[in-house]
DNA sequence: TTGACGCCCATAGTACCCCATGTTATCCCA
DNA sequence: TGGGATAACATGGGGTACTATGGGCGTCAA
């Protein structure tokens, strides 16, 4: 076992937290989520819509890259495709951090998270997402009925 | 202080202790553990949310390699692999180690374990876990009723 | 104007560093 | 073998830096 750099280990979206939104429509970014904007060097944030959550993934602009190689899979003579790529660019916010590292939440985003007083950031790697804490919790549930089910299914455990 | 000897026992969490949480929300993880921690080379613990019991698995940055690791091996746009990442990122946390080798127990853990006021540190190898006492001991007991059963044979294994 | 947004400051709560205390375990010596 | 000295450890608390959160005020544009 041998230590890969720190860096390599510190720089990535871990773990979440639940942060309340402001009368002024504004919301902290998690201090250990805005030491990873930085050490990625990140100048602006993305957000962008989930294809098909309801949560937004935020990230760089690598993460646009991700979203394009994923419509890219999409045949481009179908609808689907350009629907996608409208879904994700169309009205594609651009988040801005103030001094004190807080974000202002669009009608945009509350629109598609249902996000209304409180956020729940949660950590994905190389981006985050942001959730009205309720429906997190709901998917949260989903994800591990799935998990379970295929530990089970190819019984191969990450142990 | 230097361990010397037993080098092939000694870098492996062992055993189990009870210890309480003070008024700040803190709790010593156990000396035992913490010798192991450095002898590693750990400078950071990553703890994670069992999948099925409500412990939460701690060990170093080489148990997220793993999972990520594992990660990469699926298609990127499964659904499978963004189940394992929101798991292993969104249900993960790091720990810090103050200098009095204690821990702060967030919000976050005693929600998955109903760690209340003490927790149970139990040995498990390449990593450790915490669970509320209660809650160990009736598991605890599963486990040894599941081994019984299985040494008496005299049940074929359910499935 | 009004309302959105930037910048600044204030404050409560939290996390972390450092030191103290009591208890247990370990060792040494009679 | 017993008993006291010593070391290690879990636990408690004070002070400080950091973070989340609230709010004041000025600017700019509709």
């Amino acid at each position: 076992m041998r230590l890969q750099g720190l860096q390599g280990v510190m720089d990535r979206f871990l773990s979440s937290a639940v942060n309340r939104i402001d009368a002024k429509g504004r919301v902290s970014v998690p201090a250990h989520f805005r030491a990873v904007v930085q050490k990625r060097g990140y100048q602006e944030l993305y957000a962008l819509r989930g294809l098909d959550i309801a949560a937004m993934d935020v990230g760089g602009l690598d993460l646009l890259d991700r979203y394009e190689r994923r419509i890219a899979l999409e045949d481009p003579f179908l609808q689907s495709s350009d629907d996608m790529s409208f879904f994700c660019h169309g009205d594609g916010a651009f988040l801005k951090l103030d001094q004190d590292g807080r974000i202002t939440v669009t009608d945009f985003m509350r629109e598609h998270t249902g996000i209304a007083d409180e956020v729940a950031f949660v950590g994905r790697g190389d981006f985050f997402q942001m959730w009205e804490p309720g429906r997190l919790a709901t998917y949260g549930a989903q994800v591990r009925a799935r998990l379970l089910q295929l530990r089970q299914g190819t019984r191969e455990r990450p142990e």
